[in-house]
RNA sequence: GCACCCGUAGCUCAAUGGAUAGAGCAGUUGACUUCUAAUCAACAGGCUGCAGGUUCGAGUCCUGCCGGGUGCGCCA
């Protein structure tokens, strides 16, 4: 449809070219949803006639005059409501052209540009929870889209190593808990240990400006690498790490590169940086006597001064993560070194980055993208626009403009999902919509614990309804079915759309649901798998719609349309940072699906003409929604 | 105080400025001797927070108001 759809605007472009001031205008084309206006329909003559300052009505008229009969991929034009012109296809030819592109391999265009996506990027104090996942979930699948668009893409998880998150469990650890080393190596599930140190210690923090200090100090003694908080903190943050890979890995989310801030901060990242923000003026020192000693950024859209680096000399987040991101885009002079971190069990390695050189380095480079991604949360949108406009301050409005923060709303809970978990809700908050998740204060479902509940409902499901399967079986089809619960359920709102958790909701199977799609492509394999027993070729058959009765092949027409717009949905999601556009892609698909599978039997049909037309059309279902759901990072099931 | 986001069916959410505002859940009713009922069909449910404006056309854009959320730290 999308080369159709190309074609089709040129063709008209030139044949107005006479008549119309054209430049500037690009005819697009839309699905109308009634067929009774055809198969195409576009708002062109609105938009000349406002150009023009005619009528809408009468210039449609004129336009589809003058198109009528020239469209190459066109049945007729008509002119309907105000203005719209509507274009029936030579459904015949699309359909083969449609059912072609199943034997051919999907082939993108070929782009020159690398893309750059960081996401989860979550301290490594303590196990993931159900924020991070929106998180990894958004962030894993556009790096589906950009591949399936032909992007070069690579994966980038932040890890920030030294900050006082780690040094607060840090503190807990050594001087509340007690413990050595060798005893926090010896604790069994680190990250969900610490789940629980972390929200206690905050407690007394909280209560106790004495303690507080002293976590201060020990991310002081951190940052001078002083034993032991140093190597804790290394153990910690690599543990906490690996527990996050594990956790995500079990979405099937994986990352190319690691890279830590403990080696930002010792390769001088910032020095680099720093040369140039001064040079070009953008950084200076604060003119505000509150801020002495402080070296700031103007930032301009908030007016406000930021501080970049703190009169003690050390460097702020902002500071380390505006060196981060001139890295991405090859815009620093140095580089990382590379170690192996870890090897997913399909084989892919995962590197870490490293302050020395590696005794065996990775063969391949990392960062020089040409677009930069950063899913981060809506909160940190003021530092994401200001690392922006230091780019544009930097001389690089190119890189500017291709550095896209791809903010999302927060997860959040309902009071009484607060409740149901046990824990205790403060004054004032049962009256709130939701309750923002905090792993500080141990508010939140940990990410681990709800992916293993929504197996566990699975697995009930799956052997109520296959008594006969092995128990092995019967796991690993669970597993799948979780995780495709819980990816659609992230991906399914809006990024501006605050998801308050509820476990009703996201364990819901039925519906508006993750299962629900892979359900229907179960069937739908199902079929194929039958035809294919019994020798039927579902790419055969006929090359044009006739051999269906009348009432199916309009219905059986308009699955063809929608089938069709499986790019340009993708393009659609990338380019209005809406991935939940693909997920209400995918789920129309399913109902569309379902909604014919209950109408007309295949393997049943007596006549073979109609039969093979029908099982062509289940296999470029097969097809479109497999393809879709793939880039949500959800697996078709062998059955359910 | 300033900035950003949200307000749509009982609930949770959709709807590139486009034709009669759609789904799921919950409710009522019906469909398993049939390619898997995690399904389908039907009914019911709406002053799209309020008031103006812009235009061929507004849930969508602009202004004001009401209600809710978030951000603005020498934390990250």
């Amino acid at each position: 449809m999308k080369n159709l759809q190309e074609k089709l605007g040129r063709e008209i472009t030139v044949l107005l070219e006479d008549a119309y001031e054209m430049s500037g205008v690009e005819p697009s084309f839309s699905i109308p949803a009634e067929r009774k206006f055809g198969d195409l329909s576009t708002t062109l003559a609105f938009t000349l006639a406002k150009k023009t300052g005619s009528k809408p009505f009468m210039l449609a008229g004129d336009i589809a005059a003058r198109l009528q009969g020239k469209l190459a991929a066109v049945e007729e034009v008509r002119v309907a409501g105000g203005g719209f012109l509507n274009f029936f296809l030579r459904r015949d030819d699309f359909f083969t052209a449609q059912r072609r592109s199943l034997t051919e391999p999907w082939a993108p265009p070929a782009r020159k540009e690398k893309v750059i996506v960081e996401h989860t990027s979550i301290n490594p104090n303590k196990s993931a929870h159900i924020g991070h996942l929106r998180n990894s979930c958004l962030g894993d699948s556009l790096a589906r889209c950009c591949r399936f668009l032909g992007y070069e893409v690579e994966v980038q998880n932040y890890i920030d190593d030294t900050g006082i998150q780690v040094a607060d469990v840090v503190w807990g650890l050594l001087h509340y808990r007690r413990m050595d080393l060798d005893a926090i190596r010896r604790i069994p599930d680190l990250a969900a240990y610490l789940w629980e140190l972390y929200a206690e210690v905050n407690r007394l923090f909280a209560a106790d400006e004495a303690l507080a200090a002293q976590r201060r100090e020990v991310h002081r003694r951190i940052e001078e690498k002083a034993e032991p908080e140093y190597s804790t903190c290394l153990h910690v943050a690599e543990q906490v790490l690996l527990d996050h890979v594990r956790t995500m890995e079990r979405l099937d989310i994986q990352y190319d590169l690691l890279a830590r801030e403990s080696d930002v901060i010792a390769l001088d990242f910032f020095k680099a940086a720093a040369a140039e923000l001064a040079d070009r003026g953008v950084m200076a020192p604060s003119s505000d006597p509150g801020k002495q000693g402080c070296l700031v950024i103007h930032y301009d859209r908030e007016k406000i001064e930021k501080i970049i680096v703190r009169s003690n000399g050390t460097i702020t987040y902002v500071g380390k993560d505006i060196a981060y991101n001139l890295w991405k885009f090859d815009l620093l002079g140095r580089d990382f070194h590379y170690r192996p971190f870890h090897v997913y069990s399909d084989g892919r390695p995962i590197v870490m980055t490293a302050s020395q050189p590696a005794a065996s380095p990775p063969a391949r480079s990392f960062g020089r993208g040409q677009r930069v991604y950063n899913v981060i949360d809506v909160r940190q949108s003021y530092l994401q626009n200001l690392i922006a406009q230091v780019l544009v301050q930097l001389g690089h409005p190119e890189a500017g403009a291709n550095f896209i923060h791809f903010s999302y709303e927060m997860v959040a809970l309902t009071p009484a999902c607060v409740r149901e978990m046990g824990l205790i809700l403060e004054p004032g908050e049962e009256s709130k919509p939701y309750i923002e998740v905090s792993g500080r204060k141990g508010r939140a479902v940990k990410a681990d614990d709800l992916i293993t509940r929504l197996e566990e409902k699975s697995l009930r499901e799956v052997s109520a309804r296959n008594p006969e399967l092995a128990e092995a079986e019967a796991r690993l089809l669970s597993h799948v079915i979780a995780v495709a619960a819980l990816r659609y359920f992230m991906v399914k709102f809006n990024l501006n759309t605050v998801i308050a958790f509820d476990f009703k909701e996201a364990l819901n199977f039925e519906g508006d649901s993750g299962p629900y799609l892979q359900y229907a492509v179960v069937r739908l394999n199902s079929i194929l798998k039958k035809a294919a027993a019994a020798d039927l070729d579902a790419t055969s058959g006929a090359a044009g719609l006739a051999p269906l009765p009348e009432g199916e092949r309009e219905l059986y027409w308009e699955l063809v349309l929608h089938l069709s717009l499986l790019e340009i949905q993708v393009e659609f999601a990338l380019q209005n940072h809406e991935l939940s556009s693909l997920a209400t892609y995918a789920y129309g698909l399913c109902q569309k699906f379902n909604h014919y599978y209950h109408l007309f039997p295949v393997l049943a049909e007596p006549d073979p003409a109609r039969r093979y037309l029908r099982l062509g059309l289940v296999l470029l279902f097969k097809n479109k929604i497999e393809t879709t759901l793939s880039l949500l990072g959800i697996e078709i099931p062998g059955r359910m």
